[in-house]
DNA sequence: GATAGTTTCATACAACTGTTTGAATTGCAA
DNA sequence: TTGCAATTCAAACAGTTGTATGAAACTATC
């Protein structure tokens, strides 16, 4: 009863050193001293310290896929059973991409805890990552009935070009800043997943299997 | 003298030994057991676990930063000092992919080093990749040449969309391979090359400032 | 209000980490 | 050979880590 308060107040202390500091830096000591709780008390309500971290990372991982479903189911009843390929990618891509950039969530915890987990891959998260084959293949069957025609490899790369830029987006928003010395905007998200989901619907409708024969109007280079 | 054998010794086994097993799990202890040398001997020759792993991530950065650069000029004097833009991004993305992907590089130690590098960002390595923007604004230089119109913006983002296509190929090959059962040929690297060219050059000629306005054939969506 | 079960606590544990030390050894020049 | 520097070595250091323990405090039920 009461220990839901010690467990929460790790879990949030936990979520917020991890974002400021990341996985690498971050003690179980550090996080009982920011949660004032005993150090004894994350082994008994956790278990041990990956088993915490799993638990942070599934929560919010769940969150995310939860919504990414929610706006494809929406997306295929809007045009009865079948929806377009534009509208699956922004399923795809919108929930993280919200979830992780724009002003908003700038001082968001679970944003900044997300971004992490997405740079440093630590052995819980990942395995937890791997388990997610079977969501992102509702996806690719969603883009199989939106393009019946298509190579199922193109399908895949396509599906996997945009998370990609979603990701990268995220993982690497300071440095793209920096680079471009703020002329990319990454407050705009609306922009930024409008963008995402137009270069993935080009990759997946430009030429046809571009690998194989590149008949689109850029030619493959010679090797070396 | 003589020490350039400890030297050498201390860098293979450890960028073996992290290639193997990442940053996460190996010691200084299990690197100077796999060399056959002295636990002193590695901050006796490198000062510190971090300088030897920035060492190592220099080294391979160098050469395909150098290669990267090559490719560009060569292209850069075949055009008369005007690169298409395929080419530039082909100069871009050629030697990271070549050098971590395909068969042959399959089982190469500096291939799997670097592949771990681009998945554990460990605080040495990100130090050093901080300092690549110079590099990257070489080859935004040269696209600003090869697309005069384009804004600035748009030449950032594409360039950003190119390296994250590239990078997380390169990071998540085994997850797409497990994803499209093997349905994405991940050895295949000319194709690889050649989809990740592709698909960034319509990144980049595809629409007008897709975000601002959307005039291509996708329009955007709207929010939630 | 005694009892049983849950939760907290201070403390200890055992192992591992990168780094340092100072002596031994080696290599090379004079 | 002598002398001096560079290198190697075993050992210890100082600190940190996640986890375990067993007693204490609390909570709720009868």
């Amino acid at each position: 009863m009461s220990s839901d308060r010690t467990r929460s107040a790790i879990l949030a202390a936990a979520e917020r050193l991890y974002a400021d500091r990341g996985f690498g830096d971050v003690t179980l000591r550090d996080i009982v001293a920011e949660a004032n709780v005993n150090l004894a008390a994350v082994n008994y309500h956790f278990g041990s310290k990956d088993e915490l971290i799993a638990e942070l990372f599934v929560t919010r991982s769940l969150a995310t896929n939860r919504e990414r479903l929610n706006e494809l189911k929406a997306a295929e009843e809007k045009g009865g059973g079948h929806a377009p390929i534009d509208a699956i990618l922004h399923a795809l891509v919108g929930p993280t991409l919200r979830g992780c950039l724009g002003p908003d969530r700038e001082g968001s915890t679970a944003a900044r805890f997300m971004i992490r987990a997405s740079i440093e891959s630590v052995p819980p998260i990942r395995r937890i990552k791997n388990r997610e084959v079977d969501h992102l293949r509702k996806f690719i069957a969603a883009m199989r009935r939106a393009m019946p025609g298509r190579d199922d490899a193109d399908l895949y790369w396509g599906l996997h070009f945009a998370l990609a830029m979603s990701h990268h987006t995220i993982r690497e928003k300071e440095r793209l800043t920096k680079l471009s010395e703020g002329r990319c905007d990454l407050n705009d998200v609306q922009a930024i997943i409008d963008r995402v989901v137009s270069v993935s619907v080009m990759a997946l409708t430009g030429g046809e299997t571009p690998a194989k024969k590149a008949p689109g109007k850029v030619v493959a280079r010679e090797a070396r």
